[in-house]
DNA sequence: CCAGATAGTTACTGACCGGTAACACCGACG
DNA sequence: CGTCGGTGTTACCGGTCAGTAACTATCTGG
């Protein structure tokens, strides 16, 4: 399943054939299809894992800078600026709803779903570090990391994506009435 | 050809099969191969007119407030937020992007070739109308603008892509340093 | 009116892919 | 020892899709 996730992502979910997933895992298909009911079931599982990581994510950066809503703004923009230089292909989430132009397909709902609840807890975050404007720099936040990692698919490395920490930190500065590199 | 833009922009470029185009635009298979050597290439063709319409954007907004740079970056975060709200599909490069996962795709050149321009043109737009920032402001407004049409079709209407006009004013604002609403 | 180019039609090939059926295999547990 | 749940293997079905061939119809220009 591992290996489905990467395979999808890598190649995307139209891109990849069942074959291929469990050859690259070491196993077959008729393996694959005694625990999943189809490969739009596998996908939507493949996602709910991601999902799962997502919201795993929130509670470390919580451990990691303990009642320091600050710290764990600037520790998510590292997250994220990290996300970025290492994913080649962007965000599994936004990649699958491209893909799956049918709008009632069941990934739609995952995907949405994450989005949103990743929207809303950077609000609370912005909120919580005493950003002026939380909600218009949680929407800036969020829509310059996915516009970034869309961006690199498109225009490489070296594009607007490189630059997205510098951004992320004018938000929280200008936009949030955050004190200069605190 | 038309037909062609519009059903691969709907359904994506893997999503939908070139009968199901010649059909749609009421001709048929052989006519289509007679004009494009494979779907690859119609594809490739596809993207190349929607460069030149997105050039021609560029005049367009010149031409609509001749030496007045500021009215012409409303004029484009305007153009942007249409762009956004109409398209329920995203950008058809930035879309086409994910979808094609090999890099060597011929379309791949293409998209780059428009991002980069795009930028280009904005990082001067901004440059002219005396941002204190421009580079930085342009990065931003093209990151806001690209997580917006994806956003959009991870999030639907309602998510923070609708609220990308008042995002774009305040980057201009407090990014660019232009007084508020001139 | 004829010639040549262009477009339509039908049918086909070959490949791929999602999903299933039937059967052999192997380890665990009683 | 037996059987039983999970796994591997092979072959197959049905559908879709890119691309081609051969032939016919239509239009145009001389």
């Amino acid at each position: 399943m591992t290996t489905a996730r990467e395979m999808f992502h890598q190649h995307g979910v139209r891109g990849v054939g069942i074959e291929a997933i469990t050859e690259a895992a070491g196993t077959n298909k008729m393996t694959l299809y005694r625990h999943f009911a189809s490969k739009d079931d596998l996908i939507v599982e493949c996602l709910q894992r991601a999902a799962k990581e997502s919201y795993l994510k929130w509670d470390e950066l919580e451990q990691q800078h303990p009642g320091d809503p600050k710290a764990q703004l600037r520790a998510w923009i590292e997250n994220a600026a990290e996300c970025i230089s290492g994913d080649w292909r962007g965000c599994e989430m936004a990649n699958t709803a491209v893909e799956l132009a049918d709008d009632d397909h069941p990934a739609k709902r995952v995907i949405e779903e994450v989005k949103k609840n990743h929207r809303n807890c950077l609000a609370k975050l912005c909120a919580r570090a005493g950003l002026d404007q939380p909600e218009l720099a949680a929407d800036m936040l969020g829509l310059l990391l996915e516009g970034a990692r869309i961006s690199r698919q498109s225009e490489g490395q070296e594009g607007p994506s490189a630059r997205f920490k510098r951004m992320a930190e004018e938000v929280i500065v200008t936009v949030g009435g955050l004190g200069d590199r605190t």
